[in-house]
RNA sequence: GUCCCCAUCGUCUAGCGGUUAGGACACCGGCCUUUCAAGCCGGCGACACGGGUUCGAUUCCCGUUGGGGAUACCA
């Protein structure tokens, strides 16, 4: 049994975010890869944004891709007093300060330091005031060494850190009283046995005054991971407004989890040449080492590549689940399970790379009006087509049994008495015809799995279609 | 501005001093074929640049360039 514990702290602000999501998955892993334990902290250090509401999102995010949590979720805003207490204690051993510039002096000191070619870095005004508790308003400061290196060694980026004198003394308690986010985490990842922490490296830069709350704590550095970016179509960091990040959004638009699990995994992870990875293959093989250095940009066409391989493996009970809401969608009413949709969907498979996409290339069989494709019918119902359109419906009306071989020798027979036409020139007319467009399966597939009354009432309304078009003059 | 990080095909990456620099996605071509796919076969395509170190650098070091991140009483 080993005692590793990993954590997962998103803050509640809308949605599970894609780069958050992907740092969920690698604590997951990592927690699972070594029989650790996963704990799920939600960082609501308030901010007026974070909301019950978007912590719902957060989680039905995680169970949705699959992860799991051992622990929690525990909520920062929970923990104010092993806050408190944490600043207390720093306050009395003078390891932090009390401090009443304004923001507005701040501000302006800063500016005028930047100004001079300085660092803007905080000036250390209040540093040797010794405020004490009735000094009025003010914000708690940090005391940070002002030399020596706050370093430590990253399981990802290697050495790391940076010169104590760069820091500044941070402000750890704001002047209403809560604490600062940089103190919440330190104190949080301490009390709750955190040994590892493994996040996005924009945070990187953070650390440094991490390490020093950490030595002011006077408790063990954890291992640090520091995870490569997960960059946008621009080579930045992924944006909310730039970017397609929220996961159920990539829900919502057919994307299914195991892909999205894979893609993830793949943007800084690798395991040699392999490219599939499921869940459990995850927890099995995932290791900080493999992880690389460089920001990786998301390609959405290698995540459809993988919707498309998880869709072609679906068991077809579990297919038509997860379809389902969207073939209903499509439809606009409820969608029974029937043999011949069961078919379809099957066929649909090696057609679709989205839930969204196999639901829209359904719509042909989902429901009685047809829309038709206008360049389709323009090129395959014009009068040409006529005979074998009416021959066809007529070889079809007798078929005893509606199957794929008897529709089949129909074709056949009605390509030769037409004078040994391709079968393309029958087909396509009736696919157009019977799916109001030029794609779909295989047409004697596709008309068994229509069935008999609706193909021929719609090759009937397919020759009043041509016929009306031939009337018209030069239409053709 | 200051600090920090990164750098192999368009993209994700393998490589951990000696390789015809490999794979996957995408792209292009062919086969298959009743359409679209899928599948199969093939092709295009990369070590940013300059110095070192070394018998030998994609690989190690330094610099340049380029990209990114952090610089909040946000997380």
């Amino acid at each position: 049994m080993s005692s590793i514990r990993t954590r997962f702290a998103p803050s509640p602000t809308g949605f599970l975010h894609l780069g958050s999501a992907r740092t969920a998955l690698y604590n997951w892993a990592y927690a699972r890869r070594h029989g650790g334990c996963f704990v799920l902290r939600i960082e609501d250090t308030d901010l007026e944004r974070s909301t019950r509401e978007s912590e719902e999102t957060v989680l039905e995010g995680l169970e949705w891709l699959g992860l799991d949590w051992d622990e929690g979720p525990f909520r920062q805003t929970e923990r104010r007093e092993a806050h408190e207490q944490a600043i207390a204690g720093l306050l009395a051993q003078e390891k932090a300060y009390r401090c009443q510039c304004s923001r507005e002096d701040l501000e302006a000191r800063k500016e005028a330091d930047l100004a001079r070619g300085g660092s803007g870095l905080y000036d250390g005004r209040c540093r040797d005031l010794g405020l004490g508790p009735d000094c009025g308003t003010h914000v708690v400061r940090l005391r940070v060494p002002q030399e020596g290196m706050l370093g430590w060694e990253d399981a990802v980026f290697g050495p790391s850190g940076q010169d104590a004198g760069q820091l500044g003394d941070a402000i750890i308690r704001r002047g209403d009283g809560t604490p600062l986010y940089n103190l919440a985490v330190v104190v949080d990842d301490i009390e709750m046995g955190i040994t590892h922490v493994i996040r996005g490296a924009d945070h990187h830069p953070n650390t440094s005054l991490q390490v020093a709350l950490y030595q002011a704590l006077d408790a063990p550095l954890p291992i640090f991971a520091h995870l490569p970016l997960i960059v946008g179509e621009s080579g930045k960091k992924l944006s909310k407004r730039r970017d397609n990040v929220s996961i159920q959004d990539f829900r919502d638009e057919g994307h299914l989890p195991e892909a999205l699990t894979n893609w993830l995994v793949r943007l800084g992870w690798s395991h040699g040449d392999d490219e599939i990875f499921s869940l459990d293959e995850i927890a099995q093989l995932f290791s900080l080492e493999s992880v690389g250095r460089s920001s990786a940009r998301a390609d959405p066409a290698k995540l459809a590549w993988l919707d498309q391989h998880y869709i072609k493996q679906l068991p077809g009970d579990d297919l038509f689940a997860r379809v389902r809401p969207h073939l209903e969608r499509v439809k606009g009413g409820p969608v029974e399970d029937d043999e011949s949709l069961r078919k379809l969907l099957d066929l649909l498979r090696e057609r679709s790379r989205t839930l969204v996409e196999m639901a829209e290339l359904a719509h042909w069989k989902l429901s009685d009006t047809l829309e038709y494709d206008e360049k389709a019918v323009k090129k395959h119902l014009r009068p040409a087509a006529l005979p074998a359109l009416l021959a066809l419906g007529q070889g079809m009306r007798k078929l005893p049994d509606w199957t794929v071989a008897e529709l089949e020798k129909t074709f056949e027979e009605t390509a030769a008495a037409l004078g040994d036409v391709k079968l393309g020139k029958l087909a396509q007319p009736v696919r157009v015809a019977v799916t109001g467009g030029p794609n779909s399966p295989g047409i004697f597939e596709t008309l068994e799995i229509l069935g008999r009354e609706p193909t021929l009432e719609r090759l009937k309304h397919a020759v009043t279609v041509v016929e009306a078009r031939a009337e018209s003059a030069g239409s053709d």
